[in-house]
RNA sequence: CGGGGUGUGGUGUAACGGCUAACAUUCCUGUUUUGGGAACAGGCGACUUCGAGUUCGAAUCUCGACACCCCGACCA
């Protein structure tokens, strides 16, 4: 894309409503627009990200056998009433509206008795399952208060995939799997080595459920880890444990057989694994028949991840002073290619790599404008692309691109072959 | 929902109860510049969140509403 296109513009100063670094940054750098508090509009720049976050869900989704659907933003009254969900007294901070024929809906609130409600017209025999449908959606919650920018709003971007299984292994089976998935999500958003699988209270079906916690002290969870496992992340030993506040306490730490001194941190919560059991299955009756002719309850299991947290977790804890620093995976662009000067051989220069590029399929940011140097490498530093490519009167007059990493400090001269390379 | 704080051009700030609400930035025009947010000159842009009240006079004081931020509670 060329940027003289690209209608956003960044910003100096951070906004003054805005505390949070993930939301100044990206509101500075054009990613995202505030609508009012908890509610953002992602910009052109933003949604690339989302997108890109996106993608690489729906990769580990579909490799372990996810398959995508899409279910309604309008969620009904009857369906919730089978798991007395819909009371406001039991959900308080679910948006609901009037229909104009009488009745009631809801807004997306969460996904499990839509999934289950659906998923009971198709499942009735063994040879129906194992099942693991999910799809991204907006999900709305009419929270008190929102806070820390994008982390937690009113309105926000998720991905949830319900697993439908036959009896307990099989479960287990794709449960471990879904936990594989989730590790190489997170690697390959590159956080992994903040993030820890951590022992959360699992409900009535299962001891644990397990979430994924990267440490930022921007968190609004607290976890306990050893101090020989700091530092590890997703590389840590499975057989070692990090848990919730929410259930740690001597007994857990006997029951667990951990040892050693625990620290306390902060983390936020950028994905969670939960075994349901038969939470939703018994109330929709969500059956199968077995090869005898008898009847089980099907076993479910629920995974999600909020996306625009992911993204703001993305910015919280790799950005450094200069602005966004984006993971190679997640980034808007693949390349940044940044023009200098005006002259025609410089333009053509940098106009026949912008095509190169595009012929490759390598997505660049292509910085035609007419501003001066500075201006132009701040912009740069602050969009975050991973890559940077220099072309000026200088480099051309040598026939070559100047190339810099957005982590590193210096550049090299090199030619457009070689600089391709990189990709 | 309890507690605290803040609302002034697009953005960031300033202004004792008193003249035409100031400065910076953004934006527009022009000249000179051109490898880390350039310089100079000129210009556009705000009935100071909204509504009442006090006062000769309110951005400024009082009350209310709304919005936003922070702490806590809550968070499938």
């Amino acid at each position: 894309m060329r940027q003289s296109q690209l209608f956003t513009k960044t910003r100096k100063d951070v906004p003054s409503d805005e505390t949070s670094k993930n939301a100044q940054l990206l509101i500075r750098a054009g990613f995202i627009h505030k609508e009012m508090a908890g509610v953002y509009s992602y910009l052109p720049l933003g949604l690339k990200v989302i997108k890109r976050i996106e993608n690489i869900i729906r990769e580990e989704m579909n490799a372990i056998g996810g398959i995508e659907m899409k279910t309604s933003a309008f969620q009904s009254r009857e369906v919730w009433e089978k798991t007395n969900r819909w009371d406001d007294n039991i959900v308080d901070n679910w948006f609901k509206t009037k229909l104009k024929s009488g009745g009631e809906v809801g807004l997306s609130f969460t996904n499990e008795e839509a999934y289950s409600n659906i998923l009971r017209q198709y499942i009735s025999s063994y040879k129906d399952l194992p099942i693991y449908p999910y799809d991204f959606k907006e999900i709305f919650r009419n929270e008190v208060r929102s806070k820390s920018g994008i982390m937690r709003g009113r309105e926000f971007y998720w991905k949830a995939l319900y697993s439908f299984s036959r009896n307990e292994s099989e479960h287990l089976d794709f449960y471990n799997k879904a936990k594989e998935a989730y590790k190489n999500i997170f690697n390959r958003a590159g956080i992994g080595d903040k993030t820890y699988i951590t022992y959360a209270s699992g409900g009535t079906f299962s001891k644990f459920s397990h979430e994924f916690q990267t440490l930022c002290d921007a968190g609004e969870d607290i976890i306990y880890i050893s101090k020989e496992d700091e530092g590890k992340g997703l590389k840590m030993d499975e057989n070692r444990v990090v848990v919730n506040k929410e259930i740690y306490n001597e007994d857990l730490k006997k029951d667990l057989g951990l040892v050693g001194d625990f620290v306390e941190r902060k983390a936020i919560e950028v994905g969670n694994i939960f075994t349901l059991g038969t939470k939703f299955s018994e109330p929709f009756d969500l059956k199968y028949k077995d090869e005898k002719g008898k009847d089980n309850v099907v076993l479910m299991g629920s995974y999600g991840i909020g996306l625009g947290r992911l993204m703001g977790t993305i910015v919280e804890i790799l950005s450094d002073d200069k602005g966004i620093v984006w993971p190679k995976e997640v980034s808007p662009f693949s390349v940044h290619l940044v023009r200098l000067g005006d002259k025609p051989e410089t333009l053509a220069f940098a106009d026949k790599l912008y095509t190169d590029l595009q012929n490759k399929g390598i997505e660049a940011l292509y910085d035609d404008r007419d501003l001066r140097a500075g201006e132009k490498f701040a912009d740069s530093d602050l969009i975050g692309i991973p890559v940077r490519f220099v072309v000026s009167d200088k480099t051309i007059a040598e026939d070559k691109v100047e190339v810099k990493m957005r982590t590193e400090n210096d550049s090299k001269l090199i030619s457009v072959g070689e600089a391709l390379k990189n990709f």
